[in-house]
DNA sequence: GATGAATGAGTCTTCATTCAT
DNA sequence: AATGAATGAAGACTCATTCAT
């Protein structure tokens, strides 16, 4: 449906180019990845790759282009339905999903995050889309203000961000640092806690003075 | 005394040369940025710049170089040590304290934040250097469980993630996003406020299990 | 068999490119010599030269290795075993074979000796390889010491390295000096003469002593 | 008194330059030397080597020429005088006494002879220098027809050739391929009998035709 | 006289892209 | 449709030579 979409869908040739491309942008870098190494790791020559994908930048966007479609509109509607379902709670069990999710994410397409990141400040279109996660996580954080899980006096905006930075830097240390959490339930578990306890409403109110 | 501070300080040309790789490693990056570039914005022959600098890795390093000093081994003392001198309160004004003080450098080289953070999976002694912050700030970190402003039941690494993230998602809005925060001053109070709040240890009150 | 030999033949085009640059590489020497020149003369792009030969060394091994071969084993078997059928003046016989065979290599070759000549000095491996006619002519000249045809108080070695000048210096005033020797034949006549002469073990006669 | 002799003697700066030039042509040729290097070698400026030598070539010709010199009219008068004293074994003691001081020469100036060697072929100015010394050498050979110590049916020019490329064969052995020769001596005995027997007149005998 | 910073043309090599087969 | 040889512009880096100090 989106501009991003592939017209025609791809055939196996052209999936292994994709799964070529993504390796190699992923260890080398936009710039630094060469096509004829993709072409090559995908058992293709250079002229078929080039068939489809006119330039090297095609074989990014279509690369990072279904990515960006599920960052941007995560498929995330059944989980904040069970999560919403019951206003109980539904805070913590709403980040605790979405977090789980990202996660399951990360695990899938390590690549696909180091791709994101490496070439986010380089492709506007990219920031771009990022972007659009926003509105979305706006819209239910204003909700949760409403019904008390979070503070109404914070902004959206800053608590979007702060959820954001949250949850993405479970995923960078995951695919960067490749540091081996041990305890990955935990992390998850202090994440949530730490998010709901810090933008709940402060306790039944001593005056609070931030200023 | 480290390592990466050069032998020879910079003659005037030295460091147009490095404002220009500085600029332009931003603006491209590094694998996208061509010395001759870098060499025209300083007004100066790629001969002159390849004398000083002979590669243009080492254009990088010397260009991240301070940066990364400064980063590894901020020069928090005073702030620390203000910020801690009486016990009321110090995380808070201690979180404030660092906010401020990586917000004024995020400001003064916003070129240098952009570069590290588009090389850092690239260059993995940038990581390696980032990764020292960590020490210091896990001894903070339990130091402030033991006076009980942080939860000790948090890791400490969980905890160190999620301040740094939450410090970082600030620079990168600034640097990235160039979203032009009208309330700079509420995003830090709001900041503070979210994780103070957040790393507390529960209140008085009935056991919140979480697992 | 050799290690040497090409994995792959040669395409057309890339005939002419050893062609150009055994030309260029004769001319100006190893150092001296531009890829950019040698792609011109043979009419290809640089690009289609380094796809090939990947770096300028690779295409000065292309071009002497079949000559180091040539040198190093030449294909002199047949002439060697018709010189030496008949026992009676064979030493004779074998080296005006010998010189008649590698003048008409120079004449056939005389780029491939500038570049063996010049090139040696800076190339180990060419000098090894020139090391590896050693042997067969000692184990040659020994025999000719058994049948009287060389003095037996000459040491094997002194006798290879005059017979060894002895040719060279009458390709190399071919080759460089250019030197047109009006009269060949009675040039390799004269060589032969004075090497057999020379090598003949003393007549009969008087003790001489030479220290 | 020749054109290459300098119209300034050399300064003691100016000794450590061309003893600098000497080493670093030899071990790299002079398409591969770098000024550079030989200034600082030489411990000395850029500007001050091109002060007085104006360009690298000036250089190479102010390390080789007075070894040209050297090798084109060689101090060989005493020797020589000597040598011819007596008629008898004039030629025998000759070719002794110019082997020995080329072994010595050689022995003195290893680097001058790799240099002159290696850029022979590119510096037309020093083949024909070497070429100066044949003259001399002709009318000597001449000279041993007329007494009856070589034979006055060889061409001269061939003679000198052989007698060269034997002392030239020695050279290069000392100084190429560094082989060690255990016994000096006995080489120079065994070249020079060669030389002397086979250049000497057929015996008495039976016409020996040779074509 | 001596210096060494400055130059910029030139070097080898890579690479995205095209096109004849 | 598929190939891969061919291209040539651009890349990082070097170096002989000059000149202001």
């Amino acid at each position: 449906m989106g501009g991003l979409a592939p017209a025609r869908p791809f055939t196996d040739r052209q999936h292994r180019i994709l799964q070529a491309a993504t390796e190699v942008f992923a260890e080398r870098g936009f710039e630094g990845a060469a096509t004829a190494e993709i072409a090559q790791r995908a058992e293709v020559s250079e002229g078929t790759m080039f068939k489809r994908f006119r330039t090297k930048k095609d074989l990014l966007l279509a690369v990072t282009g279904p990515y960006l479609l599920e960052i941007g509109a995560p498929d995330l509607v059944p989980v904040l339905e069970s999560a919403l379902a019951d206003e109980n709670g539904a805070l913590e069990r709403l980040l605790r999903a979405i977090i789980r999710d990202r996660i399951e994410f990360a695990r899938n397409h390590p690549a696909a995050i180091r791709i994101l990141v490496q070439e986010a400040p380089f492709h506007p279109e990219i920031l771009d889309s990022l972007s659009g996660i926003g509105s979305r996580m706006l819209a239910l954080i204003e909700r949760f203000q409403r019904t008390g899980e979070i503070d109404p006096e914070l902004r959206p905006t800053t608590v979007a961000r702060l959820i954001f930075a949250a949850i993405v830097s479970h995923l960078l240390a995951r695919v960067f640092v490749r540091l081996h959490d041990d305890d990955e339930p935990r992390s998850i578990d202090e994440t949530v806690q730490v998010l709901v306890r810090g933008l709940a409403p402060a306790r039944n109110t001593a005056t609070r003075d931030l200023a």
